[in-house]
DNA sequence: AGCGAAACCGACCCGCGAGTCGGTTTCCGC
DNA sequence: GCGGAAACCGACTCGCGGGTCGGTTTCGCT
């Protein structure tokens, strides 16, 4: 009886051809949605592409809202994977930690094209619910890394700055930069890319990177501007 | 006899009340999409909202995505008319010209604020055709950023970076924080909003604001933000 | 006034696609 | 191997909404 919370999924005992199954029609909506946007995706279309029927379908999702909800649960649970790995790994420092919860975004969306089109485009034409909980979870993203910025504000490591606002910014910055590279409308290859995103972030909150200054410079943000008379 | 350019909207002769009734349908339905998108809006729906039939709509408009295609076209004019005006008022310097078209970028989407909602989110679920059109249009605000961004980079007034992804960026941030503040999920008023970010911008372009040194008092961006212990 | 075209109306058509359902196959437990 | 449930199939339904069309009103013009 202990009715679950939203965040988890119902996991009922299911046979393993099944959950095989469910995840090649996760799939095959993900790309679908993607490709030709959720209204355009068939039903009927989004079974074949997974090798399977339309009643096969309807078995594993009651709806095709349900489906795009799954699809959009799935993609927040493996941001969510890799952003809490990226920052565990990063160490204590707030700005570093905001800095791979951001790399991980951006790697994580660069691998997976399709899922960054479903989050960023399919929420509106699926109804309010679902447009809904496309924004709780980016306001989760950028909480998570807001919170980083208040710490790094508070310990003087940046500029003076709104930490919402500029997290806010940031995933933005990301989002536009990644959906442009989808589109094939940057050349850069995605290394150099994030590098240089990377460079932008860092600068527009003013800090000091942490590998910036190991072994004792550690005056006062210079930003290192080389050039200019 | 001189076919226009694509670019201008072909003007044929028509009477003021047919200007009128397109003008109503052309705000009919850019609110609509915005609220129920592109897919859940029917022609119906916007042909009472807009105060007539839909023989009436079909009258102006011969498809759904033709109706689409005119509200993009009349948001980007309208977003081209904004930009334009405010770099031409900005003078010479390429910081102050990025500024003012992020800016004008900005306040325009804040006062139409479905406007935003339908560039952003309706160009996938209509089509691959409308969906490049609007490609086309952030491609050419971003462009035209990063031709000023540059001439700025030229004249030693930037860090080092790459334009095009900069001006890219830029345009992702304001993207972010409008959509953000649009939904009411940023609670600060528009003009503090915008202050807050043009700092970011600058900031992220490690460049030095025009306004910040004027007599002699050059140091480095000692931005007032009067609050805080 | 009156005629012709522009502007508008709304009942109707019709294809498409989400969802249904009775049936069939696959697999697990015994 | 066999009973029964889980998993799957695909033909069918049916409502919804984009688009049509013959008719009516409004307007500009002389």
């Amino acid at each position: 009886m202990p009715a679950d919370a939203p965040p988890a999924e119902i996991e009922t005992a299911r046979q393993p051809r099944a959950e095989a199954r469910r995840g090649d029609l996760l799939a095959a909506a993900t790309r679908l949605f993607a490709e030709r946007g959720y209204a355009a995706a068939g039903m009927d279309e989004i079974a074949r592409a997974a090798g399977t029927s339309k009643g096969g379908l309807y078995f594993h999702f009651p709806t095709k809202q349900a489906l795009l909800a799954a699809v959009i649960g799935r993609a927040a649970d493996l941001l969510r994977k890799r952003v809490a790995a990226a920052m565990a790994a990063a160490g204590d420092d707030p700005v570093a930690r905001s800095e791979a919860a951001l790399a991980a975004l951006f790697r994580t969306l660069a691998k997976h094209r399709p899922l960054g089109r479903v989050l960023a485009a399919e929420s509106v034409a699926a109804g309010p619910e679902v447009r809904e909980r496309v924004e709780r979870i980016e306001d989760e993203f950028v909480a998570l890394i807001a919170a980083e910025l208040r710490r790094a504000l508070d310990l003087g490591l940046t500029a003076p700055l709104d930490p919402e606002l500029a997290a806010r910014a940031w995933f933005g910055m990301v989002r536009a930069c990644i959906s442009a590279w989808a589109g094939g409308r940057i050349a850069a290859p995605p290394g150099e890319l994030e590098a240089e995103l990377r460079r932008l972030l860092i600068r527009s909150a003013g800090a000091i990177p942490p590998d910036a200054m190991p072994p004792e410079r550690a005056d006062r943000g210079g930003d290192r501007c080389p050039d200019r008379p």
